[in-house]
RNA sequence: GGCGAGGUAGCUCAGCUGGUUUAGAGCGGCGGAUUCAUAACCCGCAGGUCGUGGGUUCAAGUCCCACUCUCGCCA
């Protein structure tokens, strides 16, 4: 047992509550928590934080059309992300919603930080405003209209007026160097993954740093919503920088009120191991943030990894064409009864069941935008990949494997080979299991779970050179039974494992699938975000403390994935 | 406009510093074998001008140039 677990603390971003909660939403979410999910098992102490951004004017604009105050208004639709990533079986430590006052008082500390030590001053703002719609436009998109509102196409007017800055620039050459020894994997640097994001930001920063607003004026009237900067109630915290304070104020047991008090000792967790997002966001977090740390003294993120987009049936997704993927599509998606379902459920004279949230899961987790290029959420693909990679793979070899012990020996785990006449499974996973801590150390949580699956191929390749059912004709004659049991146990032994790599991805479906086979490496086997009882080496040890005991019952259970067709009637509708 | 990435089998992509063979994988499709299993699993097949045109070299998806198309980041 390591009795030092590393921590490891993950980030998503906290969600513009304003939203409704989305595909885009739910990928992001759903990749920090394969990833949270991989860490548990692998041993280390993890820490998992996601929430909702609450300050933004907008909020102030929309709940006044509503009816309701902010705080009601943001109530409302952070409780909306919290049902959606209940929906989507997330297992985080932590939601953390930036009107909560333990946000509220440790991010006003900082901003106190920073202008205590000179890094936020006040300066003055020039910009294009928009008095019509009481905005300032930026630059480019002033220039794009020729300097005229894009609503009602009067003039712009170039203001001035004052604002708190971060000294952005003063931290430009330090970036440089954390960026660098984030990329040689040094400790204390920070690295931005993928590579192609990486050197998007070196280019930009290439071309030199401004110091950056982060405060905004108080208008007669505004609501009290939001951070006031400290000693100056005429200016009030740009949500932005705000929010970013987030990951620090999750976790920080410094500044008042600490989290030593509120929550319990948490500052192990910092600095974090990875903030993942969307692209969009990166400059933030990758630029901004880190330089705000600096200044504070804190230690910087070792991993700042911004993924790419999903687009819906090949198209961008966008609030003019109307094809977002909203959480309701994908909740349809977990409800979803596929027809071989519905005909086998019949057949066997029970309720027909929905194929749950975990194959949503799987293709977002397999089939998302990882990497530098956008990915595809098409029905047809969905259909494909659950059929090919749960249906025919995980479902299909769990059910060869569980109804051939139970026809041939009683539902009841056979003996294992004494002799160690049969490696070539657990040989398999000796050379391959080895793989996934190097894996996840960089992050790469497709091959993680890629690997799970390629040993299920692996058993159904057993299966058919072994031939068991071949060998169950003859189980009366010398030995047959004994050299059949040590064939089932090896292919039972070897998925047993297998679901523990893809745990991570398919939660429910691996935890029904240990109820049924009784061996649940979970604190509560009725509970898939309960802890480990041990760590993957230990858990995966063939033969180990943890593996299938012969004479332990083992219940063959319904399919764990149904064959879909892209014919039948379907949710993507 | 500036900077950057890339155009390889129907689809998604591997192919590092040029020469392991007839350019690979997964998925789909096609054919075969098998029956423990969910029309599943296993085995075999895909003949793709490696965006276009030049060039360097004994030898180029793999280097150079031009062109073209797509995409990302920025102001």
């Amino acid at each position: 047992m390591p009795d030092e677990k590393k921590p490891y603390y993950i980030t998503t971003p906290i969600y513009y509550v304003n939203d409704r909660p989305h595909i885009g939403h739910c990928y992001t979410t759903t990749v920090a928590d394969v990833a949270a999910r991989f860490a548990r098992l692998l041993g280390r102490d993890v820490f998992f934080l996601t929430g909702t951004d609450e300050h933004a004017e907008k909020v102030v604009t929309t709940a006044r059309e509503r009816g309701h105050s902010p705080q009601e208004w943001a109530d409302i639709n952070a409780a909306e992300f919290v049902k959606a990533f209940d929906l989507m079986s997330i297992d985080y430590d932590d939601f953390m919603r930036t009107s909560q006052e333990r946000h509220k008082a440790r991010a006003s500390a900082y901003i106190k930080q920073l202008m205590d030590s000179g890094d936020i001053y006040l300066g003055d703002y020039k910009g294009w405003y928009d008095p019509s719609q009481e905005e300032y436009l930026t630059e480019t998109v002033a220039k794009e209209h020729d300097f005229k509102s894009p609503v009602t196409g009067k003039p712009l007017e170039e203001r001035v007026e004052k604002n708190y800055f971060f000294r952005l620039s003063k931290y430009e050459a330090r970036l440089h160097e954390a960026l660098a020894k984030g990329d040689a994997g040094e400790e204390g640097g920070c690295r931005i993954l993928p590579d192609a994001r990486r050197n998007e930001v070196l280019g930009r920063l290439k071309q030199g740093l401004h110091d950056v607003p982060v405060s905004r004026a108080v208008k007669e009237g505004d609501a009290d919503w939001g951070i006031l900067m400290p000693g100056d109630p005429t200016h009030r915290v740009y949500v932005w920088i705000e929010a970013l304070c987030n990951y620090l104020s999750a976790v920080d047991n410094t500044a008042a009120p600490s989290t030593v008090d509120a929550e319990g000792d948490r500052s192990r967790y910092w600095p974090p191991a990875v903030h993942v997002m969307a692209k969009d966001i990166l400059w933030f977090h990758a630029v901004v943030w880190p330089a705000m740390l600096m200044a504070m003294g804190r230690e910087l993120p070792a991993v700042v990894y911004a993924h790419a987009y999903f687009v819906a049936e090949g198209r961008k997704m966008s609030k003019s064409l109307g094809n977002f993927i909203e959480i309701d599509r994908l909740e349809a998606y977990s409800e979803w009864v596929v027809e071989s379902e519905r005909k086998q459920a019949e057949k066997e004279g029970r309720e027909a069941r929905p194929m749950g949230i975990d194959p949503v899961r799987w293709y977002l987790a397999t089939q998302g935008p990882l990497g530098a290029n956008d990915a595809d959420f098409a029905h047809a693909k969905f259909v494909e990949v659950y059929n090919a990679d749960l249906a025919n793979g995980i479902g299909n070899c769990a059910s060869r494997v569980g109804n051939m012990i139970e026809k041939y020996f009683g539902g009841v785990v056979p003996e294992a080979s004494a002799t160690n006449q049969d490696t070539q499974l657990e040989g398999w996973w000796q050379a391959a299991g080895g793989r996934v801590q190097g894996a996840f150390a960089q992050f790469n949580l497709e091959l993680c779970t890629h690997l799970g699956l390629l040993f299920v191929n692996e058993v159904d390749g057993y299966i058919n050179d072994t031939r068991p059912f071949s060998m169950a004709k003859q189980i009366d004659e010398d030995g047959v039974r004994e050299r059949l049991g040590h064939v089932l146990y090896n292919c039972a032994e070897a998925v047993r494992i297998a679901s523990l790599l893809l745990f991570p991805a398919l939660p429910n479906k691996m935890a029904e699938l240990w109820r049924a086979w009784d061996c649940s490496p979970l604190h509560d086997p009725a509970d898939p975000n309960s802890g480990f009882k041990a760590s993957l080496d230990e858990l995966a040890a063939w033969g180990g403390a943890w593996s299938l005991k012969p004479g332990q019952k083992i219940t063959k259970g319904p399919a764990l994935f149904m064959r879909a067709s892209v014919d039948e009637a379907h949710p993507g509708a």
